[in-house]
RNA sequence: GCUGGUGUAGCUCAGUAGGCAGAGCAACUGACUUGUAAUCAGUAGGUCGGGGGUUCGAUUCCCUCCACCAGCUCCA
């Protein structure tokens, strides 16, 4: 005789158990029908569940998050099914929802083309305007596998041998078409109303380069055709913003064809990013690092001193000269090793921060490559503390002050935090492990930041954290990171004489960090973030002054000088040119401020300034604009409330 | 690296069922001296990604390589 608790608090007793559908019934028949699933005691179920004894439900409707996920889910399924009515011999392996959407990977002897997409999407309309029931089902997993051995799946075979025997495993059918899944999903096909095939792509079995590749059919699915339609629109508006497209358009950088992964950095470009070196420089030095250059091609003995060689020889550029090997670094830090090494160092060294924009080049996968985001010439703004143990937390704490520091200048807020683990294969003592985990995990919980542990994603020397920041269409990329390493000082042969010198000499704790990660991604990242519109203390033209006719030619020269002597990027455009047309073409090259000199101007020795987004900021003197620009620069990325 | 797609003027893109390669913007020249998002007219611009093949003839068809795009894998 179960007793129902409401999310509202409402109790509702039922003499006989009751389904889930049946609870939404009871309340009202629109509640009925917007029914997806439930909710019962924290646990998602389909509608059809019975609930025979007292419990917390909430009936899961579309307007929750969950609800829409169920919704993908079932889409999924949607897609499996047509794929099977149209391509008989294709087999069905695992459909995930993810992010906005869902995929569903297949096994087929060729790839879907763009126009199976269509058949296929086609197929999928008509399959829920049938609208098919949803039915679950309950098997043991030798049934189970006899049921699909006799299908011809053999994928779906493969997944429950790795199921123990003895559970019970859960099945879902609509008209012939049944698949393995633990739910739940929508009661009937015909809650799907709204949703689209994005993409085929090829993709690994289970992951792995070395299974057999299958095609995966990328799709999104919304409740209605309205929530798809916004989707659409706004991932059409984020590609606007694409590094690529807005770094062309406003002549940042360039990259072809003679160096793939490689950037050719303009004059406009390279001032953003000299900016940003520079405001970086003053921040770690500020924290104690002393910055540092060290060579970019290195002899093969130290990479196989370090044990790069042996791990990563595939993917640096290597060089030979006079019969020895060189590599071109594909990172810093055994040179970091090599300038510690310099010199005896004491326990009162410690922490050691050494520093370095370090150039440095992999040899990435051809396929990895993407815009500035993924390049094979890159420089990081890298640097290594070397300290005791001990010393872990408190550097982890300080690192982590400073990258938010430094993001919130530059007006990052959605920052992921991943911590990574112990990986199977790794060096070190457990108890050095457990410390430095334990060091990170601390450092984190300190920020009162949400992070994600990812266990056994760890580098084999050490655990470490990522800061990852989104692109406009949402793909994550890892920036600032910090890792604990146990390995390379001792391989390099770091050491210290500790205050106990009966102790012996020492090995030194690595930590490697970079905030930025590299320039290049992080500028990528920045030029979306923004959508070229850099804010004032980044932009590479910061004002434009324009005269309306020849006649302020002079003033518009003087003008310019004295902000450029203000210290300001200023240039002057003179061209023989309407103003409007002058306006517009500065206002698409997004400098933030135009300054306008006519006849009147030159009169009353004031400007007229415009911002790139319309505003009219009337007339002024230059002295009055150099003030404005000053606090507008000093502010950096940060809204005018935050500290 | 793998699967699929794409590559035409500086940029954005048309086009050729195999027969002299097109537009807009940008560039250049000239006129216009202009008050807040495009003044007008003219000129020039191409080995149709590279190489090979089929053909009387290839930008178009075939092979191959390269680069780019999406995803997978990888990311010290």
């Amino acid at each position: 005789m179960p007793t129902i608790t409401l999310p509202d608090g409402s109790q509702r007793a039922f003499e006989h158990p009751v389904t889930v559908a049946q609870v939404a019934a009871d309340i009202g028949a629109g509640l009925a029908k917007a029914a997806l699933a439930g909710k019962v005691d924290g646990r998602l179920v389909d509608t059809s569940h019975t609930i025979d004894q007292d419990s917390e439900l909430a009936i899961v409707t579309e307007r929750d998050e969950e609800g829409v996920e169920i919704i993908r889910h079932s889409t999924a399924h949607l897609l499996a099914m047509a794929v099977k009515e149209l391509f008989p011999e294709a087999q069905v392996t695992i459909g995930p929802v993810i992010g906005e959407g869902f995929y569903y990977d297949f096994k087929y002897d060729r790839a879907f083309t763009p126009d199976d997409l269509e058949k296929i999407e086609k197929r999928m309309d008509e399959l829920a305007k049938e609208d098919f029931q949803i039915e679950r089902s309950v098997m043991k997993r030798d049934e189970a596998v006899r049921l699909f051995d006799k299908m011809g799946e053999e994928y779906k075979v493969r997944i429950l041998a790795d199921i123990p025997a003895d559970e019970d495993l859960s099945f879902y059918r609509q008209g012939d078409f049944i698949d393995l899944c633990r739910g739940p999903h929508v009661p009937s096909t015909g809650s799907l109303k709204a949703f689209k095939l994005t993409k085929v792509a090829g993709a690994y079995w289970r992951g792995d380069t070395n299974n057999e590749q299958l095609q995966r059919v990328y799709g999104t699915a919304w409740p209605n055709k309205k929530a798809l339609k916004a989707y659409l629109h706004r991932m059409a508006e984020a590609e606007k913003r694409d590094h690529r497209k807005v770094g062309k358009k406003l002549g940042l950088f360039h990259m072809q064809e003679e160096a793939p992964g490689m950037v050719f950095w303009h004059p406009k470009g390279w001032t953003v990013y000299q900016a940003i070196e520079q405001y970086l420089r003053k921040k770690l030095d500020a924290q104690g690092y002393q910055e540092i250059r060290t060579p970019q091609v290195v002899a093969r003995s130290l990479w196989e001193k370090s044990g790069h060689w042996d791990k990563f020889r595939d993917d640096m550029f290597t060089t030979e000269s006079e019969k020895y090997d060189f590599a071109i670094k594909p990172m810093n830090c055994p040179c970091h090793v090599q300038v510690y090494n310099q010199g005896l160092k004491s326990y009162k060294d410690l922490p050691l921060r050494l520093s370095e924009f370090g150039s440095c080049h992999r040899n990435e996968a051809s396929g990895a490559l993407h815009g500035l985001m993924r390049v094979r010439g890159f420089t990081q703004d890298d640097a290594h503390i070397f300290c005791e143990e001990e010393q872990i937390q408190a550097e982890v704490s300080r690192f982590i002050d400073l990258l938010h520091d430094v993001y919130q200048d530059f007006g990052f807020h959605d920052i992921q935090y991943k911590l990574s683990t112990r990986p199977a294969k790794r060096v070190g003592s457990d108890e050095s492990w457990d410390k430095s985990e334990a060091a990170l995990e601390e450092a984190l919980n300190k920020q009162g930041v949400d992070w994600e542990l990812l266990p056994g994603e760890g580098a084999f020397y050490g655990p470490k954290i990522e800061f990852s920041l989104k692109d406009c269409i949402g793909r994550v990329w890892q920036c600032g990171t910090i890792q604990v390493d146990f390995s390379m000082p001792e391989r390099l042969g770091a050491e210290y004489v500790p205050r106990d010198q009966d102790r012996g000499r020492q090995v030194p704790v690595m930590l490697h960090r970079a905030v930025l990660g590299s320039f290049e991604r992080f500028i990528g990242i920045l030029i979306e973030e923004y959508e070229g519109s850099f804010p004032l203390w980044l932009a590479p033209t910061q004002i434009s002054v324009l005269n309306i006719t020849d006649n302020q030619q002079e003033t518009c020269v003087k003008v310019a000088a004295r902000l450029k002597e203000a210290g300001f990027r200023v240039q002057a455009d003179l061209r023989n040119e309407k103003i409007g047309f002058k306006i517009r073409e500065h206002t698409l090259d997004k400098v933030p401020y135009l300054a306008v000199i006519g006849d009147k101007e030159v009169e009353s020795g004031q400007i007229v300034v415009r911002t790139r987004k319309g505003e009219d900021l009337g007339s002024m003197s230059v002295d009055q604009f150099i003030a404005l620009l000053t606090s507008e620069t000093e502010r950096k990325g940060r809204n005018p409330t935050e500290s």
